[in-house]
DNA sequence: GCCAACGTTGGC
DNA sequence: GCCAACGTTGGC
């Protein structure tokens, strides 16, 4: 089993949003690398949750869990949607995603100024300096010490 | 709201 | 296949 981190701006989809429905598709994905680290996941993953773009508050706020893989982006097909891809079809979908299901939401949220602030932190990907990569792994000593610090 | 970093696009 | 222009992300 392997570990995650997934962005979302908590305006846009929260922590609190994805406890309500349960479970949720992680669409709208335009980045070959985040979705490359989609397709590596699988069925039971944990992936921590975080907050981006939150001023003081940006940081990991709980975790989820991988329920299902593989699943074609929907939104690519729709003229409608902002994330249409007009060189996405049916028959050669170019985006996929994951399905997500809420695990739990942390008491003690981990700030990124504390992911940045201490060192056992430093080589995760998501403090390195410019880090805009929306989906990213998680080594296992990382994951077990930001759980245990957050629940 | 600014801007640095960086991914993508498209002309050549 | 290079690279300039452009758009987006996300911390501050």
């Amino acid at each position: 089993m392997q570990h995650w981190l997934m962005k979302s701006e908590a305006d846009c989809y929260s922590i609190d949003d994805l406890k309500q429905d349960k479970k949720t598709l992680w669409t709208e994905v335009r980045n070959y690398q985040a979705r490359n680290f989609m397709r590596d996941m699988q069925v039971g993953d944990i992936v921590l949750f975080y907050h981006s773009n939150g001023g003081a508050a940006t940081g990991i706020v709980g975790e989820v869990r991988v329920s299902k893989v593989g699943v074609v982006d929907p939104t690519q097909f729709d003229a409608a949607s902002e994330y249409y891809d007009a060189k996405a079809s049916k028959g050669k979908p170019r985006w996929e995603c994951v399905e997500v299901q809420f695990v739990k939401k942390y008491e003690n949220p981990i700030l990124l100024s504390e992911l940045k602030a201490k060192k056992q932190y430093q080589d995760m990907i998501v403090t390195q300096p410019g880090n805009r990569l929306s989906i990213t792994p998680v080594k296992r000593k990382h994951f077990d010490l930001i759980s245990k610090v957050g629940s």
